[in-house]
DNA sequence: TTTAAATAGGACAAATTTATCCGATAATAA
DNA sequence: TTATTATCGGATAAATTTGTCCTATTTAAA
């Protein structure tokens, strides 16, 4: 569904934005050992959210990663998916054909419409905070 | 969604069944150019598709490949899926945790699982007939 | 001012997926 | 029986995704 890439930097939004609603700044470390994820891949990730302002950044000692803590629920899990994997996911054809469309339908079209449009639905109305709550208060996990 | 691997299977199924309704066994090269993909990759997906009994080959002269006329609206979608991607797509965590289930779930599993069923429910209720005569009648293409 | 702890980012490597090449094998038809 | 036309399948290559390494830069604290 989503490429690895994505996922980590799902699972990397997540546990920010749990902190950032305690006012912890998180380093990269941290979020790699948290969500079980290779540590300088996952620093990559983490510049692509930031170069698209889903978090914040700070360098040098106490610096990390935060997530401005009156925008977390502002964030969709749509934008995080849109910055790494694009936007290919909601609207690509189902079986990879360049001129698919209603007109002229690739044969699994009007099926598979129906399941991006609900995906999309569902991403671009789960908020940041609503998965980062979850996770806080242990209903959730996020590692293995 | 599916692996290119995965697309062109189904392009490929598709057409060799449009084929087959009418009685006419397939080339390679004819699937290929009728599905515009790479000749030797689609060889190798077929041979999968082959073993596992979705369609059928001949070699020698006037070979090539056809689906048995009276299986063609028993063969699903989800069976090719299987074939070429396996279950994953299915199955598989939305965020590829090991451990993802209702009790331990992921922050996205209750809203995931959803659209997984759907899509599950969705490929395994579509028939290679159904697929095929659309494109036989013209009112779907395969190509591009 | 120096040191240490943190992110930034370029270059490179491994793994996986996609794609190609070519000889072997099978089967039809002349 | 031979030539031709197919698929089969192993080896290899290219492209993409995933992952690593190392140095530079920034910044807080000693």
């Amino acid at each position: 569904m989503f490429s690895k890439a994505c996922e980590y930097a799902i699972k990397a939004s997540i546990y920010v934005a749990a902190q950032s609603l305690e006012d912890k700044r998180v380093t990269l470390k941290d979020i790699a050992a948290e969500i079980d994820s290779p540590v300088a891949f996952t620093a990559k990730i983490l510049q692509q959210l930031v170069r698209n302002d889903i978090m914040q950044s700070t360098m040098g000692p106490t610096g990390g990663f935060q997530i401005e803590k009156s925008l977390i629920d502002t964030i969709q899990l749509a934008e995080i998916v849109h910055t790494i994997d694009g936007d290919g996911i909601f609207t690509r054809c189902g079986l990879g054909l360049k001129k698919c469309n209603a007109k002229k339908p690739c044969p699994v079209h009007d099926k598979f419409s129906v399941i991006r449009d609900e995906l999309r639905e569902v991403v671009g109305n789960i908020s940041l905070f609503e998965l980062a709550s979850g996770l806080y208060v242990g209903l959730t996990h996020i590692k293995r």
